[in-house]
RNA sequence: GGGCGAGUAGCCGAAUUGGUACAGGCGCAUGGCUUAGGACCAUGUCUCGCAAGAGGUGGGGGUUCGAGUCCCCCCUCGCCCACCA
């Protein structure tokens, strides 16, 4: 064994302990700050694999930057409310709080032992009443501004955890934790307005220079549509008494006058009210439905998209554009949640409504004729179905099925239209919807975030009512509002909380009799809204932060984490810094310069690593083996850190970095001993100048995988020389030291390096100096007919007569002139004829 | 069904702006050193060809002196969203 990295490992980190070299000094000002941020875990218990991905390989990044001279702030925490604790508290009976410190715990000596480069010194803990006195307090902050409110909505329910869910927590119609089926409920909850900063959010994007894949996610998430409300008011009845109206989104105010029925969704709100106090004639089978309807999960809502519905007998509406009567429906194709919760049928133009149409044999009303259509007449010829006779066209939707059955969705000329007939559909949209009576507006697919969670480990959300149940925020003078511990953990539907003693008579003892306690928490991603604030000043009792180094050390350089989070945290942090940007909290309105997503790690199979397939990679098992630090340059080395790929795990990989990481030992010992120090030859220089711009540029990009293939190109190169001076060495072992940071130690030591190697600077003593000459390749029509060794400074004209020298050239030239030569310098010269 | 992204050797992957396609590694092969080695060292490793050379980045077309890279069509895979009016 070239080294033992048990015994190396151990006595690094036992240096290092001693040396308190992570402790960013937040008032430095000698140095340029760099905050590089990577998403705080989630205290589950072990690390696995994807852990290390996250952390080791960032890890690398804030070490470059260290030795690079920057002043670096690379924090660590937990996120550390959450349901797993819960659900423990509940299986085996142990404290909530004692599972998530004792996990913690662990979690903290594994981090240290892959030799993570965090500052501890400013560990925030969520759960902790320091931390969440804060997130309580901002929630205060937002409701005293409007932007928190309590309202009954249709929620996503999981029946299994007990709890409601945002609608960023609901994964193909399951709860994101369980993968339970959820269900629709209509609650009272608390609800963050992040539907009024829609709009921001997505023009904040554009000041980003993110991947443009992670700004398209987030766009299609809020999912901004432009378009009209119309409305359409309902037939009196019979005694002439009003029945309201049913407004309407839609983004095709240029199909109004198709619009042959109107269909509410079975929740919406005027089904609740009635129509004018009279029960509808049909009103049992319409009751039926609804019930039916709230029944069904969202699953099964989705996955039988064979429409239904129910037509509302005794209700008539009016098309406002062609004050036709036409009937109402209800049906769960229409979505409560989205727009009016209601919309104006037009089967000719929307697919959803041509099928509803068909199935109840409604009208099909056609407004408009499509231009530019190109199709083929019965003895092949393509034309424009603009050049056919009416008559013709009659004729081809006759006996073209595809014409027949599919509704037209594109704009186009207006028919059956009114006075708009013959007009293109785009240009007088806004036209028809101010004949309508209706007014433009935009609508966001994003639905506000729903931040009240029915369960036990969580922040207490800090309001209480008053004796006619309005909610008041709790002033700051009583925060942090403890989470009680006099509680019965097991979910019922209804919040723990509700279960304690010692919270009621808190709130009698403050407030006054009468007065009642919340007693949901909030949803953990808001606690992880703005952790990354408080790293700045974690400690202070006094405030959330601190307004100065907020100053200083804003917006986050660069943000590491995980795909997943894209239209979640990522979203939520986003808002939050919005809005406390807007209460003049912080000074910046975006949180992330730049967001890297990393990729995952799939199995040895290539497949993702689960249990049931038994392809889980337990990392310990090969710490133990190859030490810390090959799996450290291995995960390095798997793939590109920039981009959100899946690279399968190679069960020699880790062996084979543990070779190179001997090789490197025998290298420094060889060495080490024999030569004393002397000068570098020019050639070595030059090996250690490029070596050091690509290791720190392709760092620079996180491409850390072409960063590590940079380094063993420079052991190869060294290896095959039989004197290695001892400074080209020392840098070799300070470029090597971000990577594996234990054994660089050990060889810095071992070459009689002072202090730390964790403590030097990148190697920038050697520039690359360019080269006198170069290869140039010589080529014929494009093709390549041999390389030539030119001097940089040559002229167009010398190359040229120097490339015609080569047989091959003249071969191919075949005695012919170019009439055409292009040379690149130092590159390629493409002589052309 | 919609949106986004990607397809380069047996495998993971390189190739800043269009400029020598396959760097680095894994695996494999041959040889050396060894009692032995799953250790170490050396060499080779896209295809055809003795060679000169020719072909080659999912398939087909195009732009260009020159295309993995840009444009159009198609195929396959991955991720996200999914009755959003």
């Amino acid at each position: 064994m070239a080294y033992d990295h048990r015994d190396i490992e151990k006595k690094a980190r036992e240096k290092w302990a001693g040396l308190d070299l992570y402790s960013t000094d937040l008032r430095d000002e000698s140095k340029e700050k760099y905050y590089l941020l990577t998403e705080f875990p989630y205290p589950s218990g072990d690390l696995h694999i994807g852990h290390w991905y996250a952390f080791a390989v960032t890890d690398i990044y804030a070490r470059m930057l260290r030795a690079c001279g920057k002043n670096v702030l690379y924090p660590i925490g937990f996120d550390a409310f959450g349901l797993p604790a819960e659900n423990a508290a509940i299986k085996n009976g142990i404290d909530p709080k004692e599972w998530t410190y004792a996990n913690m715990a662990r979690m903290r000596e594994q981090l240290v032992s892959m030799g993570a480069s965090f500052d501890w010194s400013k560990e925030i803990v969520t759960c902790d009443p320091s931390y969440y006195q804060w997130t309580q307090w901002l929630f205060t902050k937002i409701f005293e501004h409007g932007l928190a409110e309590h309202r009954e909505a249709s929620v996503k329910w999981c029946p299994k955890d007990q709890t409601v869910l945002a609608n960023e927590q609901v994964q193909e119609g399951c709860c994101e934790r369980c993968g339970t089926p959820v269900e629709e409920k209509r609650l009272t909850q608390w609800f963050l307005k992040i539907t009024d900063y829609a709009k921001r959010l997505i023009a904040g994007l554009e000041t980003l220079p993110w991947r443009e894949e992670i700004k398209e996610a987030q766009r299609a998430w809020i999912g901004e549509s432009e378009g009209a409300k119309l409305r359409f008011d309902l037939k009196p009845d019979s005694q002439g008494r009003t029945l309201g109206s049913i407004e309407v989104f839609t983004t095709r105010p240029d199909t109004i006058f198709g619009a042959t029925y109107v269909v509410l969704a079975p929740e919406h709100a005027l089904l609740r009210q009635g129509f004018a106090g009279q029960a509808l004639k049909n009103q049992k089978e319409v009751d039926a439905y609804i019930k039916a309807t709230s029944k069904k999960t969202e699953r099964e809502r989705n996955e039988n998209k064979e429409k239904t519905g129910v037509k509302l007998e005794g209700v008539t509406a009016i098309n406002p554009a062609t004050k036709e009567e036409i009937p109402v429906y209800i049906a769960d194709y229409v979505l409560a949640s989205y727009g009016t919760g209601a919309v104006m049928a037009v089967p000719a133009h929307d697919e959803r409504d041509h099928e509803f149409a068909k199935k109840f044999g409604l009208p099909i009303r056609s407004v408009i004729k499509p231009t530019n259509w190109i199709v083929y007449t019965a003895d092949g010829r393509r034309i424009s179905i603009d050049e056919l006779s009416e008559e013709e066209r009659q004729n081809l939707f006759a006996h073209s099925p595809s014409f027949a059955s599919a509704p037209i969705l594109n704009p186009g000329i207006l028919i059956n239209s009114g006075e708009f007939t013959g007009k293109n559909s785009e240009e007088v949209k806004w036209d028809m919807v101010k004949y309508a009576g209706g007014e433009k507006t935009t609508q966001y697919r994003i639905r506000d975030w729903l931040v009240s969670r029915q369960r036990y480990w969580g922040c207490p959300i800090p309001i209480v009512y008053d004796r006619e149940g309005k909610p008041h925020a709790i002033p700051s003078e009583h925060l942090p509002w403890l989470l009680p511990t006099d509680v019965d953990f097991k979910p019922t539907g209804k919040a723990p909380l509700a279960s304690s003693k010692e919270l009621k008579e808190r709130v009698t003892k403050i407030f006054g009799e009468g007065w009642t306690p919340e007693y949901d928490t909030l949803d953990t991603f808001v606690d992880s809204s703005w952790y990354f604030l408080r790293y700045l000043d974690h400690k202070d009792a006094h405030d959330f932060s601190d307004a100065a180094l907020m100053k200083s050390w804003l917006p986050i350089n660069r943000y590491s984490g995980g795909s997943e989070h894209t239209t979640m945290h990522l979203l939520y942090a986003r808002f939050f810094t919005k809005v406390l940007y807007d209460l003049a909290l912080v000074p910046v309105d975006e949180p992330f310069m730049e967001r890297f997503n990393r990729g995952l790690i799939l199995g040895p199979d290539g497949q993702k690593m689960s249990k049931s397939k038994g392809n889980v990679i337990n990392p310990d098992e090969f710490v133990q083996k190859y030490g810390a630090d090959a799996v450290r340059i291995y995960l390095a080395f798997i793939g590109p850190y920039n981009e959100p790929g899946s690279y399968p795990w190679n069960l020699d990989g880790v062996a084979s970095m543990r070779k190179f990481l001997e090789r490197i030992t025998r290298l420094v010992e060889k060495h080490a001993v024999v030569s004393p120090v002397h000068t570098v030859p020019e050639r070595m220089q030059q090996m250690i100048a490029r070596a050091s711009v690509k290791v720190a540029q392709d760092g620079d990009r996180f491409k850390f995988n072409t960063s590590v293939s940079a380094l063993m190109i420079l052991v190869n190169e060294l290896e095959v020389s039989t004197t290695v001076p001892k400074t080209v060495l020392q840098y070799l072992v300070i470029m090597l030291a971000p990577f594996v940071p234990h054994l660089a130690e050990h060889l810095w030591e071992k070459l009689g390096g002072e202090g730390s190697v964790h403590k030097q600077s990148w190697p920038a003593e050697y520039v690359v100096t360019a080269a006198q000459e170069v290869e140039v390749v010589v080529q014929v029509n494009g093709k390549r007919r041999g390389v030539i060794t030119l001097a940089t400074n040559i002229s167009e004209a010398d190359a040229t007569t120097a490339a015609r020298t080569l047989p091959t050239v003249s071969v191919a030239l075949g005695g012919k002139e170019p009439n055409r030569v292009v040379y690149v310098a130092g590159k390629i010269l493409n002589l052309v004829v």
